[in-house]
DNA sequence: TTTGTTTATCGTATTTATACGATAAATTTA
DNA sequence: TAAATTTATCGTATAAATACGATAAACAAA
């Protein structure tokens, strides 16, 4: 992509948009919906349920994990990621107030 | 980016990332913000109110309605967007729908 | 120690996204 | 009709995202 000016449209856009972007892809929705669904949260378990290569999960596994989506607890030689229960909650309030902003009942602007 | 295989993961997760997708940028989170905020939906407003050349906004301007987020009317030389009301209420309940299937209460999977 | 298991990272190819200037297309106005 | 206004699109440069194989790193087990 090219450089997204990112510097210009406030903290608070800038910080939604970093988490509706780390939503913005099926195999990361999947992962989250698949933590949320099993209790099969090592790294492995979630590589055998996408029809992913390992090092690409492990990718998308970051970018949820730096959005503050989920995070990862080590566990001997595995990896157990869960949902960022506190952020989770966050981000669903914040997610929720960007769309309640806008009232179905004002009528078109034009 | 590469081939995003899309077509593995259920058409209800391939929609919902279209969506947070089309939110995943700082730029059209403003644009959004602003068509609500304001009455100034033409698009020529909108370029006056960001920092992109006017192409840049055309271009996110496509992306949103694209999506199904907002709708271009035609009037005279310029266009008014404006949200797309019917759509923008299912999409908030589909959001809000995914973040509310973790339970925070479930304690930590591991 | 050696081997196996698990995950992260590196290197890289490819595709998409972002941005801009220039220009086309459509309508309004003079 | 001619000129001005407004928006979309084209062409293009650049950066980021996606994906994979290969490999490193860390730990467990033999």
């Amino acid at each position: 992509m090219g450089t997204s000016k990112t510097e210009n449209f406030g903290t608070d856009l800038n910080e939604l948009a970093a988490i509706t972007k780390a939503l913005g892809h099926p195999a990361r929705l999947f992962i989250l919906h698949h933590l949320i669904r099993t209790k099969s949260c090592v790294c492995g378990d979630i590589v055998e349920v996408l029809p992913l290569a390992q090092a690409t999960v492990s990718q998308h596994l970051k970018a949820l994990k730096e959005a503050g989506l989920i995070e990862g607890e080590i566990s001997g030689t595995s990896v157990c990621y869960c949902i960022h229960a506190e952020n989770w909650m966050k981000y669903s309030q914040w997610v929720n107030s960007f769309f309640s902003q806008f009232d179905p009942l004002s009528g078109k602007c034009c």
